[in-house]
Order: C-alpha cells, then structure tokens, then sequence
DNA sequence: TTCGGTCTGATTGGATCCAATGTTGGCATT
DNA sequence: AATGCCAACATTGGATCCAATCAGACCGAA
C-alpha cells in the first residue's frame, strides 16, 4: 500500500507507520474486532516491531484500538450511536470554543478569514448543484472556517480536546460524509452547513456567546441527522475505502 | 489505588514507567519546559530507553509532554487559563453526558448509587467543619459520582473523551484542590458541591436535561471559580466581597 | 467423560546495538 | 570581526535479541 496519497494539506504526514497503520485499519484492511498482532502488522507494513508499538502505543490513545482482557489489541468497532455520539462531543467541544471566541472578542483579521470561507462556500454553491470536483474544495473550506474558530478561541486545552475528537474517523469536520449517488441531497445539505457558517460570523460579530455556542453545536449534527430528513439513506460511517475525496483542483 | 508514596520498592508492576514519570513530572522533579532526553530519563528511572519511548509517546497524547520544533520532548507548561479551560471542558462534557443520562432516563440502580453518594457526602459534612481525614473520603465520594454519571451515559466516545481530559492532572473530579490551611473555607466549597450534587440528581429524577446540563457544568467550576469568592487563596481572581451564606441542605 | 495439571508454543515487553540526522562548536576565510 | 562551512557529537528512531508470561493443547486421573 502506497502512502503517499494524501490530501495536499496534509494532516499527519509526521511519522509514516501511524498513518499508514492508521489507514489500513479504517480501509477496512483490519476489520473492527480483529485482533492484531506486532509481528504480523510488522510484516505487513514492512518495519520492525519497535515502530509497530509506538504507533499501537498512539492509535490505542486515540481510540482507534483497545486492549481486550486477553493478550493483544483488537479494532474498536464503532456502532451508529458511537458516530452520533461523537458528532455531539465535536459541537459541544466547538460550540465551547466558539463562546469563549465571543467573549473575547473577535479579531479583524479572523472575522476576515471566516468571511473569506463564506464567500468561498456561497461561490460554490451558487451553481445551483454539486459536481464530485465541489467535495474537496468545500472540505477544505469547512476545515478553514473550523480551524480558525477553533485556533482563535485562545486555548490548547479546548483545542486539543477537539484534535483528540477528530481522531476518531468519522468525527473531525473534513470528514463529512458525502454520497456521490446523490449529489442532488447533499447538496441541500450542504446549503444548510453554508448557512450555519453564515449565522455563526454573523452571532460572532454580535458577541452573541450562547447563541453561538447552540450554532455550534446543532451545526454538528448537519453531518449525519439531517440525511434523513432530506431522504438520504442512513449513511453507515465511512469505513470503507471512499477515494472520492481526492481533491480535483485546489481551485 | 496505589501508594502515593515513592516506595522504590516496585510499584512499578502494572504501568510502572508511565505512572512513575507522571509522578515525576506532576511533583516538579522535571520543571515545566524543561527538556526530556530518553536516555537521561531511562538511567533517573533505571529501565532500558524502550520503556521510557513508549512512556513519552503515552504522555504525548495525554498533552503532558509536546514536542518541540527541535529535538526531543518537553514538560507543557499550564497556566491559569489552561486550567480553567480545562475545567470548563469537562464541565461542557460532563454536561453532556448529563443530559444523554437524562435523556434515557434514569436506572433505579444508579439512582441508589447517587443517592449513596449524596448520603455520604452529607454524613461527612453534617459535622460543620472539616478535618484532613476527611479530603480522602470525599475525594472518593466525589469521584463516585461522577463517574456514575459518565458510565451510565452510554457512549464511550463521550467517557473516553472526559477520561483524555481527566489527563491533565488538574482536571480531573478527583484532584479538587484542597488547602489544608484553610479547611473552614473549603468546607464551604465542599458544602456547595454537595449542594450541586443534590439538585444533579433532582434533576435527573425529574428528567430535566437541559438544567442537569447547565447544572454539571457550573458544578466543574467550583473547584477553582468558587475559591476566589470564598476568600481562597487563587492568584488569578481578585476575591469578591462577602462570601455568601449558604443555603441549608435541601428536604 | 470431564476436570485438572502441565507443558509447549506464541506473543509481548525490555535491553542493546546500529544507523541516520540534527546540533553545536570550532576554524578558516572574507 | 563576522560569517559561513565542516566536523565531531549527541540524540533519536529502527532492528534484533533475550526473557517473561500467558494461552491453548494435550495427557492423565477420577
């Protein structure tokens, strides 16, 4: 398995065995439940043992792995009520640091930046439809608008929180679940996230705390409870390969 | 749980070589900023270089240690505001996995489990004062019920994210601060715990979710908020005139 | 047939060795 | 004197070897 496919920003690009274990187990390569072994993930990746422990030392600290009673790790399987669950702890964390943003004030320079990922977003929508190519350019802009509310709260803390969060899979805000067989539905939601991200600039600039922090946290929950009231099949999270989004043209 | 005490005769059997760094680190004996070097931590604990990477890749991601642009680790350094961030995090997500718990409803089990708790906590404070015997007690009584609360949420996600910022060795329930020189202010704050943990479960047993909430959330800032307008010694606040007669123990 | 004990194999944790890389100090040159 | 280059060193990451421990199987006895 090649590693070096990633997106251009890339996340973790910092020490290979972890992404590629990393992106073994959530390619399905290891299915949840299954318990790995050092010496044959070491043989599988090609390293020794010694790097295989360190990245099981990190991945079993994100969540990715668990140890059982007996001998070994196993693959944590996650059911839906996990997704949803962490969904919530995303917006409650990101709703927190969006408060405390409010509090303290906002910053020219990040009101500019937010505003700039909304213009971005009201661009690429305007077409009126979603072609596969819009996927990766709203990911990015939607991790932008987040990093930036998430950096300027002002706390490591919180922010780590959040980092910690997005390990899980399904969880960061880039990771939204996208069905290419029907653009048209998550295109409607898509509008509803723009629109989110519109009153969240907009409660900010009003030093609106608790509105904000309640924008936050529904607009968490864009991701998978709003498939089903605009009639999208209940998206399972996506463990499987899902190469749709590689980025087409960093616009 | 275990000897707090430095024993050098092995406490070190389970996970001796994280917990007896994190106890080096959290007394002071490596100064926050101060660079960690494998080797010289492998010779100051008498184990192999092997031991002391996993243990500083475990202490990485519990936020204890980061690494620096250059070589090698070094002790984060807290500040006031990383604690009360720290705070208000668990208190977001303690909140949150309040109101899960009101939301399903409330096992009669685990409501004789808080009851058992408020008992206790309210046969300890019955006397009017506090001795030092009596932090360890309510430490464990504390920590009972809050972890009642977080287990029976439901979700692992939302546990294991308050685990990871229980990490931060001031965040967690259990790790109130405690001055011993003044036990008749802290008895105040303990009252107004107890206090919170008594109209916690109120409003669980009436199914009020969105005041369970905002109830473990103004709770998590007792340990630090509370001390300035007690008269407590805390650096960061200036202490607020007239500390507030409290109110009697409720039925 | 079933239960218990023991033995063997597999697996993990620890130690040590080797390679690679970044850092720092010194020296030469401008 | 300042600056840039080079070399020696320190430190980290990876690989391999050794010991300890746990699990499963096999055998024997009740």
């Amino acid at each position: 398995m090649d590693d070096t496919t990633d997106a251009p920003t890339a996340p973790d690009s910092d020490v290979g065995v972890i992404a590629r274990l990393r992106r073994l187990i959530l390619g399905g390569q290891y299915p949840p439940g299954h318990r790995l072994g050092e010496e044959a993930v070491a043989e599988a990746l090609g390293v020794s043992r010694t790097p295989v422990r360190l990245a099981f030392r990190t991945l079993e600290q994100e969540g990715l792995l668990h140890k059982t009673g007996r001998r070994g790790l196993v693959v944590r399987e996650f059911t839906e009520a996990d997704v949803l669950c962490a969904l919530e702890v995303r917006g409650v964390l990101e709703g927190l640091a969006a408060r405390r943003l409010a509090e303290r004030g906002l910053a020219p320079a990040l009101q500019q930046t937010l505003q700039a990922c909304i213009d971005d977003g009201r661009h690429l929508l305007a077409r009126g439809g979603l072609t596969v190519d819009d996927i990766g350019p709203w990911s990015r802009l939607n991790q932008r608008f987040h990093q930036a509310i998430v950096g300027a709260a002002g706390s490591t803390v919180v922010a780590d929180a959040i980092a910690r969060n997005n390990h899980l899979p399904f969880a960061s805000a880039e990771a939204i679940v996208i069905d290419s067989q029907a653009l048209d539905r998550e295109y409607q939601k898509l509008r509803i996230a723009q629109w989110h991200h519109e009153l969240v600039l907009q409660a900010l600039m009003a030093g609106e705390s608790a509105r904000v922090e309640m924008l936050m946290r529904e607009h968490a929950c864009v991701g998978l409870r709003y498939g089903a009231m605009l009639g999208l099949a209940s998206p399972a999270f996506p463990a499987a390969p899902a190469p749709s989004p590689l980025p087409g043209a960093p616009r």
